[in-house]
Formats: C-alpha cells, structure tokens, sequence
DNA sequence: TGCACGATGAAC
DNA sequence: TTCATCGTGCAC
C-alpha cells in the first residue's frame, strides 16, 4: 500500500480530484484502521471560485485552505456534520477538495454516500483540521489493485449561491458505483 | 455583540 | 419542502 506523496496534492485541482477517485482513505483511531475507496468528490478551485470558502478570504477557518497542499481541512457545517477535505496546489493557493463519498472496504459501519456521513463512519471531526495526510494514521494510499472506471462531471452540490461557479462541471464521482451521493 | 445562513441529511 | 443545530463571518 503506497501513501500518496506531497507532490500528488501539489498538482493542479481538477487532475487531484480526478485522480482521487478509486483512491482508499484511511484512518486509525481507537485502535482500528478504518479503510475506504473515495468514489465521489468536488474541486474547489481558490479565492476567485465562488463556491469556495476560500473566497472570503483567509479567516481562522479558512486558513488551513491556504496553507500548502497535503494537509486535511476539516469544517463544521449545519450545527451537526464535519465535511473532509485535501488542500491542493501551492501554498496560498487556497484550492482544495471535498471528499462527497466513499465506498467501504474495511472496519467501516453506517452509510457513508455524503460529506457528513463519510466523516461521521471513518472518524473524522475538528481534530483533524490540519492533520498532515502523509501522517500515520491519517492518509491516502493507491488502491491494492488498479481498477477502470468511467468518471462522469456533473455540478457541485448545495453551491447554488456561487452564481456562475455553480454551473461548472466540478463535480466528479465513479460512474455506475452504487455509494455515490447523487446521480 | 448580535444574527443570518450554510460544500447536509432525514423526515414528511 | 421543512427542519435540526451551531460555528463562522460580517453587519452594526
């Protein structure tokens, strides 16, 4: 099991979250190791992308966005879901992007098509904001076995605020895989 | 210091 | 379509 490396975040956006697709998440805590394979994710592409908490500049929130790539921003939204993401591109950039759904591969419990279920079935929450993703029991590693899979594009979900930003085509997930979010 | 609202999910 | 639930960001 190969852990991506620093240079697989450094890249740009929309090659990151392409590419995260059939990628397993894993993470250990309590003494278990929680594995599973991303099929769902959306790019947030920096401070001029609308729908990017980035956009409001660097806040306390926001400032694990503009830190260097490689690195979990991990937020709390509606009063009760945590939303998991990988900060992309160099430092300052402010891009990352968010994990919408996995499928389980191991140790894992309830569903886990959506943002908050992902992050409330693997274990992640505020402590995680920041964790380095080259770290031991936080990361991301190619798959045991290569697979093909057709990715299909389709607008972010809930962004319907970002004006223009809304109707671009950032939203990429495994074609025909039964835990993605929305078809 | 107050308040509107959100990168959600579930119920109705 | 409505609601639970609360931190963040911005208005005042």
């Amino acid at each position: 099991m190969q852990k991506l490396p620093r240079t697989f975040y450094d890249r740009d956006t929309i090659v990151v979250a392409r590419e995260l697709l059939g990628k397993f998440l894993v993470r250990k805590s309590r003494g278990i190791r929680r594995v599973g394979k991303i099929v769902e994710t959306e790019a947030y592409l920096g401070p001029h992308d609308l729908a990017a908490h980035s956009a409001r500049g660097l806040t306390e929130r926001t400032k694990i966005m503009f830190g260097p790539p490689g690195f979990a921003y991990v937020y709390f939204i509606y009063g009760m879901y945590f939303c998991m993401n990988v900060v992309t591109e160099r430092e300052g950039h402010a891009s990352a992007v968010l994990l919408r759904a996995i499928e389980p591969v191991k140790n894992i419990e309830g569903r886990t098509c959506g943002p908050g279920l992902l992050c409330r079935a693997i274990e992640i929450d505020r402590e995680l904001n920041g964790h380095d993703l080259l770290s031991d029991d936080f990361f991301i590693t190619e798959p045991d076995e290569a697979e093909s899979f057709s990715i299909i594009k389709r607008p972010r979900i809930g962004v319907d605020y970002a004006k223009h930003w809304a109707k671009r085509h950032l939203r990429f997930y495994i074609k025909g895989n039964p835990f993605v979010s929305r078809r």
